[in-house]
DNA sequence: GCGGGTTTGTTACAGTGTATCACCGCCAGC
DNA sequence: GCTGGCGGTGATACACTGTAACAAACCCGC
């Protein structure tokens, strides 16, 4: 897993995702159900995006077999708790390695040759953003922002682990 | 059509949008064939994203039918030339409004109630950004910013024309 | 236990995009 | 003129992504 800077409060052990996504859950008043905890962990389990599809098939073993729209189901609610993204520009979804602040943009940084997705932020950007969209007229409500490229461990060994 | 500021060289005329795109592609040595002229066209011709089913249906007529697939294969090839950019989270496409420098970064302002895209651009973001991904040790190739929200003349009047 | 909201299973379907092969038109080279 | 390659198009089939609708199971408070 890769590291980014900036920042910390990270989440890059599995085990600690879980407990957060419990708390949440428990704080709210809403249900961790054995079938969310296991999509969040298949989405978790690998460094890379998954498709909703792909978590479908991990999930699935013989006898017991998950359907996909199970799946969109348990990442809709995740991604309402801000416990998964959703990489528009994959039709992939990865676990949140933040806890973000109210508001706070992101920026995925995708690398193309091992597939981890890393999470950045940057008042700079956002700043500069919210200036461009003032002075053309318009008022944000959500924005997305995914770069792809190499990431400094590829870009090093050239190749996906 | 909305304008944006910040800079010139718009294209809000089909006319001029073909003209510029049959000047591209005789400077290139390519080909602008009555399929992509007529598909460049249905872009072009309403103000919203239109998808590439969208377009397949309008450009149809009882007795001559044009399959998706003869439309994406000139979608990719308008945007291989930048004469069509497409909308990630929208899976649809636009226009190219601008004749964009090599290299710089295009932010898409999509209005979720008259779904009209503006392009615009912002060195202050691309800069923050820049700075940003350098910090993280990210190289990029490819970046897709879009804003979704209420476009000046909506957020006025309230509602699609 | 009962009623009502939530979660899940199941099926079917809509929407988006690609692979493959055949055919056509064009142009260079023979 | 003929031919062979090459890019573009037509047509079919298919893979992938996401949603609608309804029934069954589950949970929780009364
Ligand atoms: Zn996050
Ligand atoms: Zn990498
Ligand atoms: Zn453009
Ligand atoms: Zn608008």
């Amino acid at each position: 897993m890769h590291r980014h800077d900036g920042h910390d409060a990270c989440w890059t052990d599995a085990g600690d995702m879980l407990a957060r996504a419990e708390a949440t859950c428990r704080e709210r008043g809403l249900q961790f159900t054995p079938l969310r905890r296991e999509v969040l962990e298949a989405v978790a389990g690998s460094g890379k995006a998954q498709g909703a599809y792909d978590i479908a098939e991990r999930l699935s073993a013989p006898g017991k077999r998950v359907a996909p729209v199970s799946v969109y189901r348990a990442l809709d609610f995740l991604m309402e708790q801000g416990l998964v993204h959703r990489i528009a520009s994959r039709n992939a979804f990865i676990p949140c390695a933040h806890e973000h602040a109210p508001g706070e943009g992101v920026i995925f940084l995708i690398c193309r040759s091992c597939g981890a997705v890393d999470e950045a932020s940057s008042a700079d950007v956002e700043g500069g953003l919210g200036r461009t969209l003032e002075r053309a007229g318009f008022t944000p409500t959500r924005s997305i922002l995914e770069v792809e490229g190499d990431c400094g461990l590829c870009r090093g060994q050239g190749g996906a682990p």
